[in-house]
DNA sequence: CCTGTTATGGCACCGGGTGCCAGTAAGAGG
DNA sequence: CCTCTTACTGGCACCCGGTGCCATAACAGG
């Protein structure tokens, strides 16, 4: 199971390289690493142990992942640059929250047979307290697409208040939505996004005006 | 500026006990600890560092605060415990959201000579990468708090869809608030706080139904 | 003064993370 | 085929946060 010169191992879609190959990929570390896991937890989990079961030296983990906690997050800034794309294409008539619903939404719609593995994923990210808190890290970005958007559309900066609130709070929304999903086997995860931020709307519209 | 046996160093209003002094108190140690962090900055900043400033040894740091990020955070249970009051004491009649609100922006008055002291404690917990982390750790019991009132008064679990969207989606307009307070130096936190309720609202409001 | 109690802080140790650097596996070009 | 360049590897030493252990110091009460 060697990466070769010629996929993503080297860059995306960049010319073959001079120099020696990488001897392994994220996406394998990270498959061994999530064995080791939830064998043992994710604390209980040397970055040495991963390393080893890897048959790579620790140090060499560190040029793949910046960090133990950043082993869950696969290509994240991919994702968000999939949901930058889809915000950017929305109808300019539509409602600035109902745009942002329905991109949230959309934004995590997937095949099925990718379901356990997020949220195997997920179930790291919101359980583990070292990588709950290392996420609002990563979520940052998250709500800077979203703050990005909701200025462009309010013509305002955004990291205005406005803007900023709005992906502070559809942030919470979401992973609220999440911690739902995981906590029941066989939820809908875009069915609680979208009933999460329905519950919010609704709680808003009945405390008078 | 030795703590005594009868004041709370001691312990909340215990008698006085058999045994050694404290030799100093976390009040004392957070103001050297933030000495040193707005100098040299939080990263640069060793348990060492603060613990030999203080005159104190390294190991005893760790009997103050269980770790360097907890310095910020005073007394910050208590503070969560006043805010449990403060919703208790809301009249069933309000509006949910409206109670919620006028709950957190109440929570955060206080006299104006506390302002910059409770700045700089936030331009620590928000603005280090390492504390904002962690800080979601703390704020977890905040939300508990909101989901638990929410949760109440909406007959639900407070882990149910709802209440735990409520409590994150608060949490983060309270962030949103925060971060903007300490943007603006002469900004009013608690019209921050009411301000990013109304426009989170009327944003919703403007998004059809 | 003795006893039980509580706080201190040194020491050794663990684990995440980093700078450094010598080695090693590749492609490119003579 | 040999060499040059490029780039990945991984060992080593080190820093720092955090912990278990334990001897010792300071206190209250008898």
């Amino acid at each position: 199971m060697h990466a070769t010169n010629t996929d993503d191992a080297r860059g995306r879609g960049a010319r073959v390289r001079a120099g020696r190959r990488r001897i392994t990929s994220r996406a394998e570390l990270e498959q061994v690493a999530f064995d080791l896991f939830e064998q043992r937890g994710f604390e209980q989990t040397t970055v040495e142990d991963i390393a080893s079961a890897a048959g790579i030296g620790r140090r060499t983990f560190f040029r793949y992942f910046a960090s133990k906690n950043e082993v869950p997050w696969g290509d994240f800034d991919g994702e968000l640059a999939r949901m930058r794309r889809r915000l950017a294409a929305t109808p300019p008539q539509a409602p600035l929250m109902e745009a942002i619903r329905q991109a949230v939404v959309d934004f995590n719609k997937m095949p099925a047979e990718q379901w356990p593995a997020h949220r195997r994923r997920m179930t790291f990210i919101l359980g583990v307290p070292a990588l709950q808190a290392h996420s609002t890290l990563r979520f940052a970005a998250w709500r800077a697409v979203i703050a990005d958007f909701a200025g462009q559309r309010t013509g305002q900066r955004p990291d205005d208040l406005l803007p900023s609130t709005i992906a502070h709070a559809m942030l919470g929304v979401a992973v609220a939505a999440y911690e739902q999903w995981l906590a029941s086997p066989d939820a809908d995860l875009c069915e609680l996004l979208d009933a999460g931020v329905r519950a919010l709307r609704s709680a808003f519209a009945s405390s008078g005006e």
